[in-house]
Formats: C-alpha cells, structure tokens, sequence
DNA sequence: GATGAATGAGCATTCATTCAT
DNA sequence: CATGAATGAATGCTCATTCAT
C-alpha cells in the first residue's frame, strides 16, 4: 500500500470511530457531521471523501461492528474441540453473549441487528477452509443445508433479540438468570431440526 | 366526553394517523412537524398542544399499534377453546403473524418492537378477568410465574425477531415455508420449560 | 387588507428593494440570500416564506421592473395627442428610452429584458379601456392584428438591444448621436409594414 | 507546434468542448469546475493551468462561439457575387439565422450576445483583404465609416434579439413566418440611412 | 383553544483553490 | 506538466419553537 493509499484508510478509520463514540453517546440522530470531523480534526468536505452522509458511515459502521463479534466468536469459542452441533453453536453464541455483556455500549448501538442477515454476510465474506462450522454448512446437500440455515436463523435471531432485552433492561430478568433457559430453549429447538 | 373533549380527541387521532402515514411512507428522519399539520390541516401551533415533539408522538404511536395487535390476537386468536398453554400461545403467536403478514408496512414501523416490553405494557394495562390467558399468569405462584413470564418472553422474541426477517425480507426463507419450523421450535421450548 | 396581510406585503416589498440593490451593485451570482436578508433586517427563513430562491426572487423583480417601464411610458409619453401610429410608437419608445437613459442601473440589471415577453405580460394584465394604444391593438381584425404584433415586436426587440449597447457602452455611438438613426429606421420599419 | 504545445492546446480544447456541454445542459451557474474535469477526464488541477476560473472559460467560450458563426456567415453566405450592400449584408444575415435555426442550443448559449460588440471583434481580429465585406469598411471615408457602422450596428441587433425570441420561444410567430417581414424591415433600415 | 407568520440557530453540502507528490 | 487529496469558507435551506392575534 502506498503512502497516500495508507493516509486515506487511516482517516476513514479515524472518522469511523470517532463517529461511533458519538453515535453511542448521543446517539444518531443528535450527532451532526459537523461534530464528527470536528472530534476527529478533519476539515467538513474530507468526510464526504469518504461517506455519502451520516447514514451511510452509520450502515458500515453497524455492518463493521457486527462482524467483529461473529468474526471473534469464531475465532474464540473454541468450538472446533466440541464434538456435536449443538455444542458448537452453543459455544458461538455464548462467545457473543459473553461480548456483548462486557460491552454493552456495543450493544446497544447494534440495536437488534444482531441478526442472520448480518451473520449471512459475514457468511459470505468468508472463504472456505477458515472455519470448520462454515465449512460444514457450505457442504451440506441443499436440502439438508436449507435446513441448517433455517435452524441457524432460528436461534441467531432468538439469541440476538434476548440478549438485547436481557442485557440492557434486565427483563424480565438478568443474563445470569436468564442463561441456563436460553441453553435449554436453543438445544430443544435444534433437537426439533 | 364533552363536545370539548371528543373534538381534541379528535384532533389528537388525527395527527397520529397523519403521522403514521408519513413515518412508514418517508421514515421518521425525514417527516417534520410541518409536514404532519400540512397534511394533518391544522396550524403548526396545535401540535404542540398534543404532543412533546416528533418522538414523543413516534413513541405514543409505537406503542399503540403494538398494543392493538396483542389486543387482536387476544380477542381473535380463539385461544381460549384450546386446552393445552402450548396450544393457547400457539394460536395467539399465530394471529399476530397473520396479522404482520397482511400489513408489512405496520411491521416495518414496529420494527423490532414486537417484544417482550411491549407485551408486558399491554398486560399490565389490562384488568383481571378480561384474558383468559393473562389470568392464567396472574394466578400462579409467584416462581411458577417467574418461569411463565420467561418462557413467554422467549416465544414473543422468537417470534418477533424471526417474522421481522420472514416476512420483509423473506430471508432465509418466507412465512410459509418458515412457519412448521416456527411451531415445532415454540413447541420445544415451551417443552423445556 | 388586514393588518396581517399589509405586514406580509411589506415584508415581501422589502426584500425585493434591498435584493435589486445588490443585485444591481454585486451582480446576482454574487449576492447571497444571506446578505440579503442581512440588509433587509429580517430572519433568514422569512426569505423562504416569500421566495423560492434567489433565481425566484430575480424573475419576479425583473417582471416587476420591466412592467413599471412599459407602464410609465403608457401614462407619460402623451402618446394619446398624436395621430398616426408611428408618432405614438415612436412617443412611446422615446419615453422608454428616456427612462433607461437615465437610469443605466436599471438597463443593466434588465439586461435584454425589455422584450417582446415582457411587453405581452403587461398588455394581457391591462384591462381593456385601459389604454388607447391597447385597444386599438384589442380591436383589430385577426388577420391585422398579427400583422401589428409583429410590427411591434420588431420595433421593441430592436429598441431594447440597441438601447442596450448605445447606453450603456457608448458603442457604437451614444443614445445622442444614435437617436435620430433610430427614429428613422423605426419609421422605416412600420413604413415597410 | 511542437508536441508539448499541441498537448496543451488539446487539452484546453477539450476543457472547452465539455464545458460547452455542461453549461448548454444544466446552465453556468450550476457546472462547477468539479463538473468540467470529472467529464474531460483531467485532474482538478488542470484547470487553472488553462483559466483563471469557470466565468473566463465561459467568455473565452462566447467570444470564440460567436466568432465562428459570423465567420462561418462570411464564408458561405455567397455574398461576394451579390451586387448591393442591402444584398450582401441580407445574404450574411441569412445565414447566421439559417445556422441559429439549426442550432438552436447555441443560440441559447449565446442568448443576446449576437450583437455589434462581438461583431467588432471578429471585425477587428480580421486582416485586411480578407473579407470584401470588410475591407468596404476599412476604406470607407471616416464620416461614412461611421454611418456605416451605425446602419450595421441596428441591422445585428435587430437580428440578434428578434432571432432569440422567434427561434426558440416562437413568439410572436415562427421563423418561418417572421423572415419575409425581417428582410423587408432590413431593407427598410438600410434604405433610411 | 387555535392560528400561522416570524424567527434564527443549526445543519448538510458544495466547491474553488492549494500543494505535496 | 499533471495530479487529486485535503481544505474550510461560504451558502442554501430546514425546522422546531414562539407568540401576538
């Protein structure tokens, strides 16, 4: 990568994370262009360099963060020394929850887009032989794989709204409470699969 | 109601449905207080005698809607022929979906707020004796009801969160192919529990 | 008129005598609706109550400015004493003449606006009746009435382009000096119809 | 020329050409210099390698514009085997209307600058012997220069402003029908003088 | 209660211009 | 010569809010 290619991604980058401090703390709406660049001491027209306004540095934003979690999951829940299905995934999305207790902030800015349109995104970024779980799917028959999706869906999209209501507002009760149910609920709907 | 009282009631249901139609139709962004009384036809001045501002009407909207269609589905599910709970919720997750299916644009509005938080502000509002079901929950002992509530706040976001995707996106598959696999899922985990 | 409505009126006259002096004096790319509304001593988004834009706000004026000297040479130029078609023509002319000549600010912010266009939006608002010159032009048979618009349009089109020049730059002579040609060649012209 | 200098003038052509595009397409006003070296296909900078800034490109544009059709006129409009000067300047006048009709996006571009000014340049630009139009001019005795140039200077404004309106606004009538009366009022005027 | 003209802070967006490469 | 990333002043425009009628 050049110098001036290196310097372009360093001030996107700059301009992402300072607007995601401030998406987080005052939330979209209240946060102006004119606050971002001033934070992160670019002048106004470089941000549309880079962006085609707030919404569109938002929706990358979003896309980017989520990532991130799946991408960690993958890479942290240690899965691939479980031996069944239902333990592997069980142990990814205790990754995530566990992420997402610890950064709640992150959490709430991904709103409910913890969800499989994001997951099938990342899905498809990845290429094949990076993880054992992807590489199951990808060559599983079609019907069978069609199954596996709508199960995957099934619990992604549980785990994502639970959790946003569980961590952030304790109802109708904690994460701590709330786990062994959801343990329980995800092995009885991949058990009906 | 007096003359009085009937005519702002009147004026209030007015701006509310002028405003629905421009939140699902422009998103709330971009719909103004002025463009609701131009269309709404009354003078700029008497939003304020109703409402906070935009988001205090968006969040009196929200919470509306959602109420009507638990209001709906009580009403209209037939849940209350039914013997078995597993049978009862069935029928009354069931109508909600028919109801999202047929008015995509409310379920769009609604959003993710097809939740657990929503629910329990419709439950709370409502009196002893007017729901079968809510009586049921009303009635039991306070750690059988503990573990009830949570059940329901697992189906309610299952069913919230997956129709969202199901319905609008029809990713991974659409309602119809999806709902088997919905059912025998709520049945699991209802069974879990 | 209420006192509402003579306040609007105000307002809006207002704006546009202190847009035609910096129109006239900074050029229109150069004025902005700031400096306008600046000097006017009025908020900025009064402007919006009253105008579309800048460009709006220039047409209006140059409507506005072109009709008032068409209307004054009607009621000034005495062309009612005379007789023959020329002599009025030529009166009427001669009063336009003798108003931009002494107001070459106005000429210029016109530009080549004294036109045919113009001419025909103030003879359609004046009722009949109104003017001699007019009506007779109201009265004539369709086949002479095309006849004489052309005629007119001629003499206008030449006697705003030329008076363009001949004032305004001294080229090829000035107004003076050129008078006398352009009497001739009017009369020549409404000889050669 | 040498290579270097036919590259420079290239690329001020082609700067020119697509800033004819832009302005007869969406106006001066609205085409920014950003417009202009996006669509040639050189860098920002460039341009002020060429012209000082948008509004000298567009007079140098004019000028060179204008130019061509009062060239064009002199070469083909046949009038050196014509006899009278009525005949001859009648003849160059067709022909700048006949390529105006044909062209009515220029003459929008031009608006009103079909006038004496720029006729005087192209005059002077020219040499001596070129042009037998001309050169009757030149050897004109002084006081019957000017007179000369007055008679020119009515007929080219005349034609200018009257063929903006009947070309492309066809009012009060079309070209078509407006010519006969025009050759007759050119007649007229040079007759008078 | 109801109105809607007026406000002016606040914001997004554009764009001519520079200058290091 | 040519480039194009970066700048930031300038500007148009919106819109929630007020208040005299």
């Amino acid at each position: 990568m050049g110098r001036v290619e290196e310097n372009k991604l360093l001030k996107q980058t700059n301009l992402m994370d300072t607007a995601f401090q401030l998406f987080t703390s005052q939330g979209l709406t209240k946060t102006s262009i004119s606050d971002i660049v001033e934070r992160a001491g670019v002048a106004k027209g470089t941000f549309y360099l880079y962006f085609k306004d707030k919404y569109d540095l938002h929706e990358k934003l979003v896309v980017h963060k989520a990532e991130q979690i799946f991408q960690h999951a993958l890479e942290h829940s240690g899965y691939e020394a479980l031996v069944s299905r239902e333990d592997k995934l069980l142990a990814i999305m205790d990754d995530i929850l566990f992420q997402l207790q610890n950064n709640p902030i992150l959490l709430r800015f991904l709103g409910k887009n913890i969800s499989w349109t994001i997951f099938h995104k990342v899905f498809e970024k990845t290429e094949a032989g990076y993880s054992g779980f992807f590489d199951e799917l990808r060559n599983a028959a079609p019907s069978e794989r069609k199954r596996m999706e709508i199960e995957l869906f099934t619990v992604i999209e549980l785990v994502g709204a639970a959790s946003y209501s569980v961590i952030l507002t304790g109802e109708p009760v904690g994460l701590e409470e709330y786990l062994p149910y959801l343990h329980d609920s995800i092995r009885a709907i991949m058990a009906s699969f």
